[in-house]
DNA sequence: TTGACATGTAACCATTTGGTTGCATATTAT
DNA sequence: ATAATATGCAACCAAATGGTTACATGTCAA
């Protein structure tokens, strides 16, 4: 999961996906055109995505076809996300606690 | 937004992230005693998970509080990851499109 | 006031990351 | 066969990342 999340970290990589989400089935060579970099360095970002399942490729002869592949990202919010999406009335409640504690300690010096 | 990926890419940060879900108001000190890394790791770890709002704190004196914010999370879910949900049957229709056109192009040398 | 405690700041280091260029290989078209 | 096309692979580099140690500062307790 890990990986995942470090394969989402990056702006190229998400745009990538953001495209192949538009129109599926690109080529390397069209994701390269109206990308600002090297063939090479959209390749190895498509292989990163490739590497965590967000891509699937499909060769027709020589050229690799890149499709997008969502179930990642769902997978990631069902089992991860979903946690704190639970715990937001409880955050809520310990940040309202801290909020009536707040009676005493004021002039601070530090942190201002 | 890059950033919060990038602060969820590190396992560390999640599993702080983790801690305080289980347990709000933890101290730097008591977030560093189970972690196999020293007091100023930590420290760097929950600067940038406050950086982009994910730990917010409340100084008590000279301890400072560390409370989860699940917001930022819930956020991105919905402002994001909602557009790959959408897509799921798309992708799925361009798979079965791309499994149909499977009938000429076989025996490929390279990438078996 | 003094010492212990909790945290902050800075310098430093190894590794990873994100990009480049150059060249190799496989496929298609002439 | 040859040339053009589409991609792969490797070396290299600058910058960011993740960690350390050493020291400074603010706060509480005796």
């Amino acid at each position: 999961m890990a990986d995942l999340f470090q394969a989402l970290a990056d702006p190229t990589r998400r745009e990538l996906l953001d495209r192949l989400r538009a129109r599926g089935g690109q080529t390397l060579g069209e994701l390269t055109a109206g990308a600002s970099m090297s063939r090479q360095g959209i390749a190895k970002h498509l292989a990163i995505l490739e590497k965590v399942d967000l891509v699937v490729v499909h060769w027709e002869g020589r050229r690799k076809l890149h499709y997008l592949n969502p179930v990642p990202i769902s997978d990631i919010v069902h089992r991860w996300v979903g946690r704190f999406e639970d715990s937001r009335i409880e955050a809520l409640t310990d940040l309202k606690a801290r909020a009536e504690s707040e009676t005493s300690s004021k002039d601070r010096k530090r942190h201002g």
